[in-house]
DNA sequence: TATTTGATTGTTGGG
DNA sequence: CCCAACAATCAAATA
């Protein structure tokens, strides 16, 4: 895995506060994604679970892609009206991959806002 | 401490 | 109600 190293992007800036009142705990794929978890352990692969849901409040960021799949999805059927779900993600992947950097950027602002925001949202639960 | 890997984010439609 | 492929990103856990 091709991954920067030392990657200490600590820019802890928590200014805005954002009441998360968190009425329902919706464990939304947490659950399904455990099975794997408890699979891998199953397997021996992995000594405890990473259960990364202990947390209980604010939701992870969303990448870029996934802006990139709620604008992008609606084309992408409309186009292709008979493709299902997989195929939509499979074609919307390659044309994500398929697509420069500086077309990526207003998806990667969105992205890096939603991150900002999602600092605030665990600094303020913390 | 650095790397790794599991978990999470969102979509739609079906089982 | 949960899962399917896709990419990105984070955070816990391990070496």
């Amino acid at each position: 895995m091709p991954r920067p190293a030392a990657t200490t992007a600590a820019a802890a800036k928590a200014s805005s506060r954002k009441k998360a009142a968190a009425p329902e705990p919706k464990a939304t794929k947490a659950a399904g994604r455990k099975k794997e978890a408890a699979a891998a352990v199953a397997e021996g692969k992995v000594t405890k679970k990473r259960s990364k849901k202990e947390a209980g409040g604010p939701k992870r960021a969303r990448s870029a892609y996934m802006y990139f799949s709620q604008a992008t999805r609606q084309e992408v059927k409309k186009d292709n009206p008979d493709a299902s779900f997989g195929d939509i993600g499979r074609l919307l992947g390659e044309m994500w991959k398929n697509m420069s950097e500086k077309d990526k950027s207003p998806y990667k602002e969105l992205a890096d806002k939603d991150k900002n925001r999602y600092e605030s949202e665990k600094a303020a639960a913390a």
